[in-house]
RNA sequence: GCGCAGGUGGCAGAGCGGUCAAUUGCACCUGGCUGUAGACCAGGCGCCCUUUGGGCUACGGGGGUUCGAAUCCCUCCCUGCGCACCA
């Protein structure tokens, strides 16, 4: 039927390599910088092997190198921005750096770290996200260099031109047997089972499957149980459907590399996968060698939870100085060490020095280094001090507030939900209800109660929640 | 194509004709204690209202039976497993 010969795809040649360096650039092979940006503790690994890829770098050959997102929320948080700002360093040491914004590839959805498909986006939502990203990406690079800016690229343009035969001829270069190596394909495919000690859910072993072995070792315990036990459980009901378009994420991502024709990638741990794929791709359509150099996902180290928007533990890039600031004092005291490592530059040296103030005093210093970056260090400090104000001492200051106007008399119920303060007036209730809402000092407690305050008093919805009526 | 098992709130997972806006766990929100951290304790967690009460919308979609359906029937869609098919 299809054969199954790698195919250089005739138009790629012509659309999809525009990126050529006019001006030869001097890379810098500065070994005290290029070490001090590599052993920070962000780069995980570099596949296939580090030495040959530092050997490129000291060499002072420009590579290309590029990192890619899909578009798939509207706000970035700190763990993308701990990519981009180090894409900045290598385009600082002078290498052609590439931000590729994955437009088409949010519609098809990847199928990393997630159990279930994940939906499908629309083109309208898409735009209005990149247009989000774009305008949060910029504090973090220097798009004003003329000699070498970063580059901003979509991968709409070369993968929504692929044909039906292109896809076909694409996908002859990978087995379903390596798409099913994939943690969360196994884990779908074959189910997982529970640990009976711990009720982790673990993924089954291949000699397990092929029944070379009669029992499962918990990943998380350590505990060993035997086969009709783990056979015990519900044998189909864990198990989850792999839609076909799945198999085709790293077929597209890799194809991204094709297409902008890169010596490196930047990618997270959970991303090597499609990284590689990438690399497989080159070398068998370009004959060209990519390295993937892998950084650190932002984990907590304690729990392995990422920063999740619906767990309230990101740090968004949209959000004003205040609330950057509040949501980086937030995070769990774990975090404090990744959060230096990836998302300051403070030098290493330091480190020690800052832990040793104390969990709160090293993040509240780590909070102002970040603010500083995306809002300058005097609104930084002015953060700082406004935060000391109302959260420390209590004594919030009514300047920094936000403003609301207060046309009428309410029901303090409506009240709150006409101003955004609460997302319906369901939830206004039980706020009010849970004594959440002080308005001018004064906990109120009757939701029907009419208000109309008075300008600027200070109304408080929840901890965090403070604004003045203007 | 056939057979079997399923589709319930952000997730997991009960319920199997009225007492179900739906047990429970996780997540989340609020209050207390704190450092806007964690742990712990208490309360909450569809929407709307004139709120010890009332209304509306919801258990894959549509239709039906019934005084009454998440629960029964029909039909369509979707998922898993098995069988068949494998040119």
């Amino acid at each position: 039927m299809f054969n199954s010969h790698p195919v250089v795809f005739p138009h790629m040649e012509n659309d999809c390599c525009m990126w050529y360096s006019y001006v030869v650039m001097k890379t810098s092979t500065d070994k005290k910088r290029i070490e001090e940006i590599f052993n920070r503790g962000i780069v995980v690994k570099i596949l296939p092997d580090e030495k040959s890829f530092l050997e490129r770098l000291f060499s002072g050959e420009r590579l290309k190198i590029y990192v890619g997102a899909d578009p798939t929320s509207d706000s970035l948080h700190l763990s993308h921005a701990k990519n981009y700002m180090f894409l900045e360093e290598l385009r600082q040491l002078g290498h052609e750096v590439i931000i590729l914004i994955g437009d088409f590839t949010a519609r098809i959805g990847d199928p990393t770290g997630r159990m279930d498909a994940r939906a499908r986006l629309s083109d309208a939502h898409i735009k209005k996200n990149v247009a989000g990203w774009l305008s949060q990406i910029k504090p973090l690079m220097n798009f004003n260099d003329k000699k070498n800016p970063p580059k901003i690229v979509y991968n709409n343009a070369w993968l929504s031109k692929l044909s039906l035969g292109d896809i076909v001829a694409l996908a002859s270069n990978f087995t379903v047997q390596q798409m099913l190596e994939r943690d969360m394909f196994r884990r779908r495919f074959y189910g997982e089972w529970k640990c009976t000690n711990c009720g982790y859910p673990n993924m089954f072993d291949q000699d397990f499957l092929d029944k070379k072995i009669q029992f499962q070792n918990c990943s998380n315990c350590a505990s060993r149980t035997p086969k009709n036990e783990v056979f015990l459980q519900k044998e189909s009901s864990n198990k989850k459907p792999i839609f076909l378009h799945e198999f085709l994420y790293p077929l597209m991502q890799g194809y991204d590399s094709v297409a902008l024709d890169v010596d490196a990638e930047l990618c997270g741990t959970d991303q090597i996968f499609n990284a590689l794929a990438g690399r497989t791709l080159l070398k068998r359509l370009k004959n060209k060698e990519k390295f993937v150099i892998v950084v650190n996902l932002m984990e907590n180290p304690k729990t392995h939870e990422l920063m999740s928007k619906s767990r309230g533990t990101g740090v968004f890039l949209s959000s004003g100085p205040t609330e950057m600031y509040g949501a980086i004092m937030a995070q769990p005291d774990e975090m404090i060490e990744v959060l230096f490592i990836n998302c300051t530059r403070i030098p290493l040296s330091e480190k020690d020095r800052i832990m040793a103030l104390g969990p709160r005093d090293a993040k509240a210093r780590i909070a102002r280094e970040i603010v500083s970056k995306f809002y300058g260090e005097k609104k930084a400090a002015d953060t700082e001090k406004d935060f000391i104000k109302t959260f420390s001492q209590k004594k919030p200051d009514k300047a920094s507030f936000s403003i609301i106007h207060a046309t009428k008399e309410q029901a303090l119920t409506d009240f709150l939900y006409s101003h955004g303060l609460a997302s319906s007036k369901s939830e206004a209730r039980r706020l009010i209800l849970n004594g959440a809402v002080e308005i001018g000092g004064e906990i109120l407690r009757d939701p029907r109660e009419a208000v109309f305050p008075q300008k600027n008093t200070v109304i408080r919805v929840g901890k965090k929640k403070f604004v003045r009526v203007g």
